[in-house]
DNA sequence: TTTTATAATGCAACTTAGTTGCATTTGCAA
DNA sequence: TTGCAAATGCAACTAAGTTGCATTATAAAA
């Protein structure tokens, strides 16, 4: 029984956040943090789409990405790809922030427990506030399947 | 009288950097690495056309990005704006490499010295090949006009 | 429970960065 | 000097994301 009510569980825990967060509460909104919770990796608006149960326009899943992303549901990650990534927890925009995985051989996108610190060398009169990591390499998934 | 001649010392610098790759030295590939050796941060394409003295095409001021990065010229960087941009010297596709700044306030992506160092812990399973660090905040240039 | 105001959605059209196919031109080696 | 592969220019295309606006759904008030 504690499995078959996990689901409702996040949910109620999904509905809480949101309205924490001032947003209203819709399904897509409600499924998205769902997945998200869930997720093992950062997801693509790709993926995201492909995982909602009801088709979604793309300019609300973009739209709800951004909302998600100022109240600090989630982070985005660049890589070199040209595709955004988003994942759960809020933005590492000032201070400390874990570092990113990025597989070269499949560009899936994780997030590296841990922070990373900002004790990096700049020229004289350069203020740094805030470090991003991505480290490149071949996960867990395709170095076994080599 | 030094001074004088450094414009055509790079410019005869730039054409045997051309000739060791294998590359024909047309005028654009001349100027666009006299503009990357005097570059004191990375380029955009539209920095890099808007400073070129003949009007350039697209596709060809692009393609010719690529051919650099490919044989190690200059090296790409993507911080989180949409835009790439580029700076001298080769990729740092594998091993170490070195950090860029990125300024929150003008956009403006300097290189840094040093190098990065690869201390980062990751999962049971994945193997990490190379790290890119970013480093955000103000610029020199910024945080003096405050 | 019904009404109402506001926020969210869906659709289409647009933007921006970069890519591709192909005909023409140019650098350079023979 | 000539021949040819490589480079260029143009136009059309792609992919990711954004914007304006009319319609619909959520949540609070009545
Ligand atoms: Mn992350
Ligand atoms: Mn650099
Ligand atoms: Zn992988
Ligand atoms: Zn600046």
């Amino acid at each position: 029984m504690l499995v078959q009510n996990q689901g409702k569980n996040t949910e109620a825990l999904g509905k809480v956040l949101l309205k924490e967060k001032g947003l209203k509460q819709t399904q897509l909104r409600i499924e998205l943090i769902k997945h998200f919770n869930s997720a093992m990796h950062a997801q693509s608006y790709t993926d995201l789409k492909q995982a909602m149960v009801k088709d979604v326009d793309k300019s609300t899943l973009y739209r709800n990405l951004a909302t998600f992303e100022e109240v600090g549901l989630i982070h985005s990650i660049n890589d070199h790809s040209g595709v955004t990534k988003y994942a759960k927890g809020a933005s590492p925009n000032s201070g400390q922030s874990h570092a990113h995985f990025v597989c070269d051989s499949c560009e899936t996108v994780y997030c590296m427990k841990g922070k990373s610190e900002l004790k990096y060398e700049v020229p004289q009169g350069f203020t740094p506030r805030n470090v991003q990591t991505i480290i490149r390499g071949n996960c867990a998934h395709c170095e076994s399947s080599r």
